[in-house]
DNA sequence: GCCCTTAAAGTCATGTCAACCCTAAGTAGC
DNA sequence: GCTACTTAGGGTTGACATGACTTTAAGGGC
């Protein structure tokens, strides 16, 4: 910023997004986040798993860039949307066996959340599917590093913040929250402790509602609480 | 990634560096955060503030390049480096009053904690200069909430990570250590149960030794665990 | 009407943290 | 040598959060 120059013709830059969406494991049938990759049409890692994004286009902000990217590959609108971090290893573009110098690319990496209960579009032909999120194929670039650290912030965000309501729909009941949790941090918890910290954290309004014809007591629905917390939001790390 | 192409040529990479760096208030002579400021010397907002950095040169990392420009403004090694977010606001280039559509910049911030015990160079001559952190003058571009984040960061960051060894010597007291976050955080902190949680949090090694010539009962010494937390970090946020 | 299920509230032991007090160990002044 | 002063360092207490667990409430299925 302080000294404007053109860019060395070698560095371009390009938004991704890690897109989280929770679903059944085809194995056990309990809740899992998945992630849509898209297969590379051309080198390098041609044929491999990636990321969905693409180069930033000029008039687009980076969020809207990011934006942009996952409605495209799965025709769905984020519920939660973050920058994750800005990935620009020089080496980060080149194959792993052939180090031809191809042109450097800077990522600025997003992560978002979305609810896929929507009926679950098949966007962009074949070159999109969903993978178990803790269960990829090698993918191309250092996108598994990428992943990884995705990962890591939505778990440990989701135990400060109020997050989950990105995998929810706008009234829910505290044992669908706590589901939530239980799916991403892949631990069970107790469902009366649970109870008594999220309603401690004030981020919850009673709708007033039950949810009814559940064949036991009829749980109250809540929802988040409106406001400034909402999707495109920065964080504090 | 996923789509390498040419960047538009509108659209620049910077990478910014906000410094922090302890000094004694002027006027009351506590212990404060300081940061220094480049002047512009062209347009837009010549003759302003701003952030020192400068354009990704294609062979540096992004850290290299934060570190590189921390040298270049400072004389000093980052005691601690970490990225801080990436601003790309279409509009964030352009100046206020006249909307002229100059280049479209993409910064990505680092920030940074310099020991400046060392003699204090002037580097860059008179066009680089050190500030109160908390009491600015206006800057150029987004540059006020830009340090307005990293201020936030390191503050939030100072409170359950141990990066208060970027502004101490290799072997300090606990007052010392105290005296750090106090001056951070302006507040001030009970002596006996910060030392609690200091030692508790299992980072701090005595090193065995005492500070002597002190007109009362001489303090410990102790050093930061060491491994693998150094600069250049990957943070938790 | 009985049993099953989950909701929702309560109990209790443990740990953490802030506020506060007390003793230890040095120097300075007399 | 003795006292006063200063900071180091440790201990106590009460408020509050947390985890494990128990008890009661409110529905439907049979």
């Amino acid at each position: 910023m302080t000294i404007e120059s053109a860019i060395d013709q070698r560095v371009s830059l390009a938004v991704s997004t890690v897109i989280f969406a929770l679903r059944p494991h085809p194995d056990s049938g309990l809740m899992t986040l998945w992630l849509p990759l898209v297969r590379r049409i051309r080198e390098p890692y041609e044929g491999q798993w990636a990321l969905p994004g693409g180069p930033l286009e000029s008039e687009d902000d980076l969020a809207s860039s990011a934006s942009h990217t996952l409605q495209r590959t799965t025709g769905l609108e984020p519920r939660y949307l973050e920058q994750l971090y800005a990935f620009g290893n020089p080496e980060r573009s080149h194959a792993l066996a052939d180090h031809q110098p191809s042109d450097r690319v800077v990522s600025i990496v997003y992560w978002a959340l979305v609810r896929p209960d929507e009926v679950a579009r098949a966007v962009d032909g074949d070159n999109v599917e969903w993978f178990v999120a803790d269960d990829l194929p090698p993918l191309a670039f250092d996108h598994t590093e990428i992943v990884d650290y995705a990962l890591a912030r939505l778990r440990a965000k989701i135990t400060y913040t109020p997050i989950a309501h990105g995998f929810l729909p706008p009234e829910f009941t505290l044992t669908e929250l706590r589901e939530v949790h239980e799916a991403v941090l892949r631990t069970v918890l107790d469902p009366a402790n649970f109870r008594r910290q999220a309603l401690a954290s004030k981020t919850l309004i009673p709708t007033g509602n039950c949810l009814q014809g559940t064949s036991h007591r009829p749980p109250a629905l809540f929802r988040f609480e409106a406001g400034p917390p909402t999707s495109t939001t920065k964080e504090r790390r």
